[in-house]
DNA sequence: ATTCCTAAAACTGTATACGGATACAATCTC
DNA sequence: GAGATTGTATCCGTATACAGTTTTAGGAAT
């Protein structure tokens, strides 16, 4: 009997990892991150639940969760995935330009190999994607150097903080990308803060992200100002035609 | 016909307030915020059920929202107040200090006679519980002087993602403002914060929340700093004795 | 007295059922 | 034919019931 005491009060946290509800949650999460589902799209519970053979309840907590998360918006009719204004994706820039430069200049403090072998990867994956002027590699790329730093952010807090406002516009850098300047300006950027993270000089990372943040603003809302009148055309056809399954 | 196409899709958001489950967990958050319950404290959704008159579901809902918020941490054995780390203190100051300079020079800039009102209310009751050396008003007036500018920051995302930050720490505020130095030092924040608002100012008022935020961190630090071993001590005792209602 | 084992209690997670609200459509009125 | 009205399908919120798991407690054996 070593320590018998010391595991007395422990209470196992979490009881509940792997449960119906956090598979569905993760399962529709990852939909919505990698923009899989259209916005205005509706999540309905009882669709969800004969879907993954499970009762409402799961999937109305899932759902339930990920509304609560901004992922999705709660209607009158099911769950809705967000269309973001133009203001929306102002304010989540706004955040992410607070949060990134100090996360990535505290993590390029911390890195160790496995954190430079997957930004390096992803470097190169981003290089070849403009090369082929691959936007959806583009963006896969640029999703998988995020993760690698983010990873070594210490603060979890901080780093959980910055990957949610992440997502909420996810959907809008799937359509930047798709621009050839866009892409251009995105490389040059990760190539910068490459270089920095390489030589761990998180002053170096805390500028570097400043600028390339500012950068894909501006780059976002050029393209977006073009064509504006475009969607706005649009607008009154796509609202007709409703999905369902 | 003016325009009747564009109220077709309405599809009225948010049906589900005043619902029970938000009904409890505004109800339930209030209990945290104000820490009426002690940290360690465990929620069992079948008494909160019984307590408001209805079923589990209700509570479960709210429970699960507020671990998912962070108010909570779920446990086989319940939902506990948690207990934060020092680093976990360290933690929340560090985006607190991210965030809450810009959003109260960004507040500066749209304040109504409203807010004022409130802003000025706020100062003179802390100048008064400062005076009386009550920790309770002074804790209230600090809050109130927030939540009057947090509530003229344009960008919700920001000022929610501050409210929720602060609140985490919130059981921390409580035990620093007991200290008779703090409760000085808060007070000169706010005096100084408060006449930088007055005019207006968003440069003065992001600095002075810079110092604020940097002093704050200061005074709570220090004092956590000498009273660390008398909390380990404490430590085994309170763990013996669980609550039961 | 201490340790080990077993059984009950406590709580969570999931399933199923029902009532109520809302959107949509079809019918009716002017 | 346009607008109001009623009917119906859809979907959410809540209640109740059950199953699975973890903790606690009690008793037997050492």
């Amino acid at each position: 009997m070593s320590e018998p005491q010391a595991e007395h009060t422990t209470i196992r946290h979490l009881s509940r990892r792997d449960s119906l509800s956090e598979r569905i949650y993760f399962e529709l999460r990852g939909k919505v991150q990698r923009s899989e589902v259209a916005p205005e799209f509706r999540f309905v519970d009882v669709d969800i639940a004969t879907e993954y053979g499970t009762s409402r309840m799961p999937a109305r907590e899932a759902l339930l969760r990920l509304a609560n998360e901004g992922y999705l918006v709660g209607t009158t009719r099911g769950f809705m995935v967000p269309r973001l204004s133009l203001d929306d994706i102002r304010d989540v820039f706004e955040v992410r330009r607070l949060l990134e430069p100090r996360a990535a200049a505290n993590a390029a403090q911390h890195l160790d190999n496995q954190a430079e072998q997957d930004m390096s990867r992803a470097l190169q994956e981003a290089s070849l994607a403009a090369e082929r002027h691959d936007a959806n590699r583009m963006i896969l790329a640029n999703i998988a150097f995020r993760q690698a730093w983010l990873a070594k952010v210490r603060n979890r807090r901080l780093a959980d903080t910055i990957g949610r406002f992440v997502d909420h516009a996810q959907t809008v850098r799937l359509k930047t990308l798709q621009t050839e300047s866009t892409r251009t300006v995105v490389l040059n950027g990760l190539k910068s803060l490459h270089s920095a993270f390489m030589r761990h000089d998180p002053i170096s990372v805390n500028d570097r992200m400043v600028a390339f943040m500012a950068a894909a603003e501006d780059a976002f809302f050029s393209i977006r100002q073009t064509e504006l009148e475009d969607t706005a055309d649009r607008r009154s056809l796509s609202q007709n035609k409703r999905e369902k399954r």
